[in-house]
DNA sequence: TTTCAACATGACGTTAACGTCAACATGCTT
DNA sequence: AAGCATGTTGACGTTAACGTCATGTTGAAA
């Protein structure tokens, strides 16, 4: 029974590269990088103009300006996917902004700042281990319930995957 | 490396029991089980009154009453523990309800109505394990982050737990 | 019996997260 | 030049999920 520690030690390995991604996108520069429209993104997320423009109102996304008109960055591209992902999850847009705030200043900043910085992401990192623990008890009860369907209509059970 | 394995396995054992108590809660049959006043819900998971009425006027709980009273027992108790993880992982209400309706139709039904819970129960499944992936993501990028800010402080990693 | 704390029932207020609509600017096309 | 699509800004409407009164009941304590 080896085989499941190393599938799973590989799609950590793939996460965490992932992970790596998202900083670089959102800490990168932005000089003349590829820049999108606001239907471009709105096509991309499945948002509509209203909801971007709600989130800047907010100051979860700031945009450039070129004759009024917005141009977004690879950044604020990369800052969309993240609201996104976390609303998914159940994170408030209020939430969602000081969770931004901490994308971004993982390197700079004194050490007054580096220490807040910290202490945020252990908390936010302890209440998604949290989330976490429910939706795999969420799973578990669901599997139990399928696999009894199942049985009961002679059916095999469901792949795993 | 066979230490993770054996642990993981541990962990989802006691991660299936708990569901089957779970479940067992909500499919058990109530007579003369342990009732639950008002306030000692409340104080238990931490909700004020009006959300139980809330919850009650959406069909979500209907405790008995006894002289106008609400009396719950511990099927609604297991209910009520089961909508607030479901809000806590991000579920709207009216999800919750689809989603409480798969739980206590396990067994019985005709063919039909086990087929409809079997596809929805899939599609809960599926749906689930994207927030898994979406949280396994955010988890992955504020380890990051964490682990940045300990460097620049001098400080040690974070312990797994 | 009064009194009091706990419970119930409307009815209305509130906050978050947008949707919708009207009115206007801009730039391309025909 | 005249549309026409696309973009922008208020302003107001809407839904979900409760909070907050005001008001009435009831069962136990004083």
């Amino acid at each position: 029974m080896a085989g499941p520690t190393a599938a799973s030690a590989d799609r950590q390995a793939a996460t965490t590269a992932a992970a790596r991604q998202v900083l670089a996108d959102h800490y990168s520069d932005d000089k003349n990088s590829e820049l999108f429209g606001v239907t471009e993104l709105c096509n991309a997320f499945d948002v509509t103009p209203r909801t971007l423009r709600f989130y800047e109102d907010k100051g979860l996304l700031s945009p450039r300006r070129i004759n009024g008109t917005r141009v977004y960055s690879r950044r604020d591209r990369a800052r969309l996917a993240l609201i996104l992902r976390a609303k998914a999850i159940g994170s408030s847009l209020a939430e969602i902004k000081q969770y931004l705030d901490m994308y971004g200043q993982a390197g700079e900043g004194r050490e007054q700042q580096l220490r807040y910085v910290l202490q945020r992401t252990d908390n936010a990192i302890a209440e998604l281990e949290q989330k976490l623990a429910h939706i795999e008890s969420s799973l578990a009860e669901l599997r139990i319930i399928n696999s009894n369907v199942r049985k009961n209509l002679g059916l095999p059970p469901l792949e795993p995957g």
